[in-house]
DNA sequence: CATTCTTATCGTCTTTTGACGATAACACGG
DNA sequence: CCGTGTTATCGTCAAAAGACGATAAGAATG
């Protein structure tokens, strides 16, 4: 039997809702921010990642490198990506690393797009 | 005293709410679609434009130059890039062009947005 | 301790992006 | 018609992104 991922560490369910009002939503330095959120997202295969983890669908990198045509080194680039603008965040588990959405950084996207 | 710019036919303030339902939100292909839109801001130089198209801060592309730090062409190619992922329109005004923000597009990329 | 499994990093290559100047295309004013 | 102002396109170059295989690092398992 496979071994189960442990951690529920990650995206614990009653994560509450982070306030974001504290930062500022004008000027270079959003446009910056926007930018960069903007730009993590702005490939399929990352797309494709987000989506995976939110419906749960996938959770270790090795599962997600099982959905994705794609070699285990792009896609941990990819992980790392996504990791470094905010939007997944991670867990160590042995071996294993379980990733999931950082629903921070998703809400900071939405409240920069959302003045548009 | 400069010539005024005539038309307001780009971005009429009477645009309906446009229906995005009959477009899927889920799938390879609506991943793509969000990763393409996605791609076209992850700039900061588009995020600028973006934003001075919304507050009418900037119509025409030479006032557009103005405001930013780059060449005229430089300009001119992000915002083809912008038209070409749906999210500004333009107007042609004799020798001028009018742009201006295309709200069904970024309808679609909010809507996009917040099913992850 | 040796093996295996899982993930991150490195080196390399090709493709794409971003920027600019030069130039073409086009409308308008004299 | 001639110059002027405005925008798009082209050619070029440097830099970044994307992909892969190979390999390192670390934990679990026997």
């Amino acid at each position: 039997m496979a071994k189960r991922f442990k951690g529920d560490m990650c995206c614990p369910p009653g994560a509450p809702a982070a306030e974001v009002s504290w930062q500022t939503l004008e000027g270079a330095e959003a446009d910056d921010e926007l930018a960069k959120l903007a730009k993590a997202i702005g490939h399929p295969a990352r797309v494709r990642i987000l989506r995976l983890l939110s419906r749960k669908e996938a959770r270790v990198c090795s599962q997600i490198v099982d959905e994705l045509p794609l070699a285990q080194s792009t896609v941990s680039e990819h992980l790392r990506i996504l990791k470094e603008a905010g939007l997944v965040r991670c867990a160590q588990d042995g071996t294993r690393v379980g990733y999931c959405i950082d629903f921070d950084g998703l809400r900071r996207l939405k409240a920069l797009t959302a003045i548009i």
